[in-house]
DNA sequence: CTAAACTCTGTAGTGGTTACAGAGTCAAGG
DNA sequence: CCTTGACTCTGTAACCACTACAGAGTTTAG
């Protein structure tokens, strides 16, 4: 089938379809006498498994490797466990991360009792703040 | 003062200065007779006020916002509790949505019982899930 | 006088796409 | 047969907020 036909059935865009080929995320594709690329059943599952993987915020460096774990079923399926559990624990430092600001924003926020820009205390703790960097 | 001590008093990097000169978040900058860019502590002052504004999230184009409402005290702060509501709002949507794609991942990581890459679980999920986006 | 430290400009890279320009290909309708 | 529209191709640039060079010039300390 052609990219079109591809990217209907897969759901990703076109042009991420020939990005995905072009970074060595997508299988090679065989090309029709015209040019065009040929894509199979097998690519319509790469392409779902990228995007379901893209869903959950795996890096296309993550999606690389567990496709190439995919392809090997022999092997113990350990190394997917810690790609899965190194995704996790840094979803949760973001959140962490994020959960941190939004107390600070908030605090800054409620500080502010609405007069004039000289006064306001939300500008005043971005001038003055000084945060620890989170880890 | 020249870059390097600008460098040091605020805590931005030389190369971030000059980048943000260069997109214009930070004043422009007079020039000594070797071409040096010359620092006042002004500058020093929105330095920090944007490396705060940065740690706390902010866009540069928000910052840009927030640097010129500060430049107008006669204002009223309502502008910047907009743009603060705003980034507060968006920090609460990214953490609603890391939380949902950690939910799911601990759960296929739960149902992965640990043999083979062939009967691997959270392959399984990544191939055949079908997530609905989250707003 | 020399070496180190500093500064300058300009360019390219990061991640993961998306968007476009300009060209070629193909199928259906008049 | 010709045109129109839909499709595909390649290559390049844009997004964000930097960071990292290369290669050149300048200043400062010993």
């Amino acid at each position: 089938m052609k990219i079109g036909e591809a990217s209907r059935l897969s759901g990703c865009h076109i042009e991420t379809i020939r990005y995905y080929e072009r970074v060595g995320i997508l299988s090679p594709t065989a090309r029709s006498e015209n040019g065009y690329r040929r894509y199979t059943d097998h690519h319509i599952q790469q392409l779902r498994f990228i995007l379901h993987a893209r869903e959950l915020g795996f890096s296309l460096d993550d999606i690389r490797e567990l496709l190439s774990l995919k392809e090997q079923p022999d092997l113990s399926c350990e190394a997917v466990d810690s790609i899965t559990g190194k995704h996790l624990h840094g979803i949760h430092s973001r959140i962490r991360h994020l959960e941190s600001l939004a107390k600070e924003l908030r605090r800054m926020s409620a500080s502010c009792s609405g007069g004039h820009v000289a006064d306001c205390r939300i500008l005043e703790c971005i001038s003055t703040s000084s945060r620890k960097p989170v880890r």
